[in-house]
DNA sequence: ATGTGTTTTAAACAAGTGTTTAAAATAGAT
DNA sequence: ATCTATTTTAAACACTTGTTTAAAACACAT
């Protein structure tokens, strides 16, 4: 028997747009089991219960997360402008899935969380060769001497803030969908100048 | 009758930690009154309903978030020395209650969330005059002509993402508590360097 | 001690939770 | 058409949820 869209599928999107928008314990298997259209106990037919459903659904978010950063790690250009592409990519990717890292942060404290292995992810990122280059180029005098962590902070902490604090950011300064979008824009042109100046020390800084 | 701590108070300390840590739909009634050590029925003889409990714990985070803003807004310094403090001050006021952050914007994002009123806490940081004296100088090119929701964004970006991200940093670069908190001590000073020498343009960047 | 108002509790309520069971519907092979 | 195995459903399970009710415990004035 064949389909366009087999039930297991339909199970995994329908879990996915529901995690995501209200987390593990703000939803129930009933909820999950409506939005894909069927009976609950297909949910569990499928996937023994409703945590090993919601682990398979964080894994493959994890990995969609990973899997976006290394591509533009493994191309083929200077590391300056693969930061720079990099932060472009970011936030491209995030603006299409913005509940991705709010949703990974919230499950990473709960204690069930933990369960997961998340040293294979670093793995990957660093299998990329990512680090050697930065690590040679601190070495060269191209770059800023930081370590990994503090690298890591500073791109991640720029890129995905402004997307995960969008409702508390709209909220503060009063904007709509729309402004806030085009601000977003201007802010990651901000971004990457900041990042990369501070990192490469491109002194084309003039003020006024 | 008197008591050291009223059964009220007992109460919202108990659906405060409980809540920031697990989240509204994380929680139940009966684990905050356990915490409390009471009876269920006392927290809704108290506060009408969980809801309404939490709405009072939400908007008292959110307080005590913008309070430890604008404290340093209204201090006498010259700009650039405030926002070193300001940081200085977010780094440890967040350090303190770290799950300030993911708490607010995951709570902002539930529909009932929406409810309250945000836009009193700008009016309140607007009070404080920072705005205008970051307009002011930026007008005597003192400071990077950037939008306020893109300083705002910077700052808060770096300031609560390294806290927010924690348990996700630790996971993937495989660090204990004691380490994580001694790179994060680092990382405050790259944060400090680079976002005082983008807005303020103090070129004494010289790598290597 | 009695009465009064407040604070606290145990118990119950209906509704919703994750999960399981057994029966029904469906598919494909003979 | 009959049999078999898979897919789907309705119904029930025991348990937890938020909330309410009525009785108990308490404090305090008289």
């Amino acid at each position: 028997m064949k389909k366009d869209v087999t039930t297991e599928e339909k199970i995994k999107e329908a879990a996915r747009h529901v995690f995501m928008a209200k987390g593990f314990a703000g939803c129930s298997s009933r909820e999950i089991s409506k939005a894909a259209g069927m009976n609950v106990a297909l949910v569990n037919y499928y996937f023994r219960s409703k945590s090993q459903l919601f682990k398979i659904i964080f894994e493959s978010a994890m990995e969609d997360f990973v899997t976006s950063m290394i591509t533009v790690f493994s191309s083929d250009q200077s590391i300056e402008s693969k930061m720079r592409v990099f932060i472009e990519r970011e936030f491209e990717f995030l603006s299409k899935h913005p509940e991705l890292p709010v949703f990974i942060i919230t499950e990473m404290n709960r204690e069930e969380g933990c369960s997961i292995d998340h040293a294979c992810f670093f793995e990957k990122i660093a299998a990329s060769g990512i680090f050697n280059e930065c690590a040679q180029a601190q070495a060269e005098g191209k770059m800023r001497k930081i370590n990994i962590l503090s690298l890591t902070l500073l791109i991640m902490s720029n890129c995905q803030y402004p997307i995960m604090a969008k409702s508390l950011m709209q909220g503060i300064h009063g904007l709509t969908d729309e402004e806030y979008t085009s601000n977003l824009l201007l802010h990651k042109q901000n971004v990457t100048d900041m990042l990369v100046s501070y990192l490469f020390s491109v002194n084309t800084i003039t003020i006024k």
